[in-house]
DNA sequence: GTTCTTATTGAGATTGAATCTCAAATGAGA
DNA sequence: TCTCATTTGAGATTCAATCTCAATAAGAAC
């Protein structure tokens, strides 16, 4: 987390007039420190492991403002939990996933982008987000095996 | 529901050792004559105000068999929730959800089918399936002045 | 620094979609 | 018709996420 990252996340709490404790900062550094893309309860169990003490409960309402505030980026993969990465410096990206191993990777397509303002235009529609998700088997993945849906 | 969709049912049953029964039939017809994306409490529900009996788990049992041998689509727009759609005769599509209303459109893109095989080749992907989804507001909804999220 | 008000925290309860359990019912092959 | 494995239905269970509420703490005012 780099202090400009902090100020940032501060600036947002002060407009909101909500509350810079301890608790909430640690959450964010905790997103901010890795790449990868986590759920709630791994996030909460992270912070467990570095002996910093948030309970569940804080850790799912933090998640909750980064995101509303744009501070993180969270998708669904279709298995009913929310994973979250953090956000900032970012460009919009997509993500690739390994339906065996779960590995995610991002890549980034900007002709995608335009074919998806051509299509929201063609039905009148108002773009205001898009989840594009590729599922597959990544190289190490596919040398098993196995019946795959 | 057609003859040719009821037969192609039995047909996967009988290929399974799964047994015709009239629950399973009439999930199967009630999913058929609908071009909706329903949840499957939804159509728990129609067959209800049908006067037809079928249990809340064998509607979703019978959902896990359709989906498993290709007989409906699913979809998850991060509600929690699975969206079934029939999917006899039917090409690839995507879709354009409205986040007030929640009208689902299909849509259907040739051009990015191949820009995502390009894609997960690059990564060394084997493409097996993915999730394409605009969010957007539908032009009746780009009225109503809210914020979105 | 002290006081005061209001937001926040933590622990456990609750929600809701989906899945599981198991006794009773039923397909379908012999 | 008989037999047996499968299926059904009702309710219990699971699990991520949300809610509740008493105790705590942030931060503004002085």
């Amino acid at each position: 987390m780099t202090d400009s990252e902090l100020e940032k996340f501060k600036k947002v709490l002060k407009d909101e007039n909500l509350k810079l404790t301890p608790q909430r900062v640690e959450v964010f550094r905790e997103v901010c420190n890795s790449d990868e893309h986590r759920e709630a309860e791994e996030i909460y169990l992270a912070l467990r492991k570095r002996d910093i003490n948030v309970s569940r409960s804080t850790v799912y309402r933090t998640m909750d403002i980064l995101y509303k505030y744009d501070l993180v980026q969270r998708m669904d993969i279709g298995d009913g939990k929310w994973r979250y990465e953090h956000w900032l410096n970012c460009h919009q990206h997509d993500h690739l996933i390994c339906i065996r191993c779960g590995t995610i990777v991002e890549f980034i397509n900007t002709q995608i982008e335009g074919i998806q303002k051509d299509v929201a235009e063609k039905f009148n529609y108002q773009l205001v987000r898009h989840v594009h998700q590729l599922f597959g088997l990544c190289k190490q993945c596919q040398n098993t095996p196995m019946s795959v849906k």
